[in-house]
DNA sequence: TTGTAAATCGACATCGATGTCGTTATAATA
DNA sequence: TATTATAACGACATCGATGTCGATTTACAA
């Protein structure tokens, strides 16, 4: 369908095999994901697979970098501006766009946890997984302490350790709705409740 | 060593492989370990291990009701006879005999959140994390509503999610944990900052 | 239209892990 | 001591996944 090149017709190939590796690791998870499911699943040789990826863990690197370049990007750039309300920017932060707890979990989730618990004796993987993490933490920081430096915030508490709490719930919850029948996690309202001691935390009067 | 039976040493020889196995599963993980890498450890031959156990879940699944039986019975007898307070029962419960945070943690936690994660598309598997989060559940929710029918515990909270939010805070932990090199997790200062929200919670003074 | 670069293909060799099975060694019993 | 049941052994067949490579096909340029 497309030999010798086109750049245009490459990167769509590209474009397609990771849509349809997403697919896969949605529904098998990484380590049970094989070559040969996103090659049936992308429509592509085996040749042609490894022709744009040079292993399974290296299709999984291009679906992270494209997530981080999709959600990282906005809050950053939010940041930049001065913004009405760090509150509000927290909120979109951890719950996405709609700013409001709901139901929903990314379903790359499970993949994304199975991804970096069982590469955790892996130089390069730990190394990765930790680059992430901080990245993360710092955005939740400069959240937390610019609304601090504008009163909006009480400083009664470490900036640190706020984030971390922040990180460690969202994981705490895409953890147990990796494990368990969705119907089982209530998302929803311990997320709620995860709110309003966010509220108490940094002194945020209404919701 | 041991040929026509003797119970004793069959037991003995059970215990001895578990105990080599879970050296095993603490330094590789549970999918990167092998039934080789335990039968190395354990001194005995492939036919030898596989007298005992009949798969690599098998083994792990015994490991599991091990720990079960260990920690889970202090507390459900502490239960049974009333007890003096309810608080301490619940920070017992979470952070252990110690009863305060620290920066310890059990070194089976990243093979046992491997093992859930990455069997959550067996049904079997499902189940039995499932039937494991409900009975950690149940007792979280005893502790709670004890306390709230004692007047202990303040009622503004629901238990369920209460104690669903404990998990989730302890998961979310062993899951940074398991990812993060062991200096980089701040677990002593975010678990101090847990017990301050449970605290308010729950409406207890004292700490 | 023809030549060519390279994208695509799929058969294949390799590897590691698994579980089995016939053989051997040994602890209990008589 | 001789017998026997069975624990322990390790070679082996099997299987699935991986990554490679020579052959083939096709888009683009001349």
């Amino acid at each position: 369908m497309s030999p010798k090149v086109s750049k245009q017709h490459k990167e769509q190939r590209r474009a397609n095999i990771l849509e349809a590796a997403k697919d896969v690791f949605i529904e098998h998870g990484y380590e049970k994901a094989t070559m040969k499911h996103i090659l049936e699943a992308a429509n592509v040789s085996r040749g042609g697979l490894y022709q744009y990826f040079k292993n399974k863990e290296d299709v999984y690197e291009a679906l992270l970098e494209e997530s981080i370049n999709e959600s990282m990007h906005h809050t950053l750039d939010q940041l930049d501006e001065e913004v009405s309300s760090y509150w509000d920017l927290l909120l979109t932060r951890i719950f996405g766009k709609g700013q409001q707890p709901d139901d929903e979990m990314d379903p790359m989730a499970p993949s994304n946890l199975e991804f970096f618990i069982t590469g955790r004796n892996d130089q390069r993987r730990r190394e990765y997984g930790k680059t992430r993490y901080y990245t993360g933490l710092k955005i939740y920081k400069s959240i937390i302490e610019k609304g601090q430096e504008n009163g909006e915030f009480s400083k009664k508490f470490d900036s640190d350790i706020l984030a971390r709490s922040i990180i460690s719930f969202i994981d705490g919850l895409a953890l147990d709705y990796s494990i368990l029948p969705p119907e089982d996690v209530k998302l929803k309202e311990q997320s709620i409740m995860f709110v309003d001691y966010l509220k108490m935390a940094l002194g945020v009067d209404q919701g």
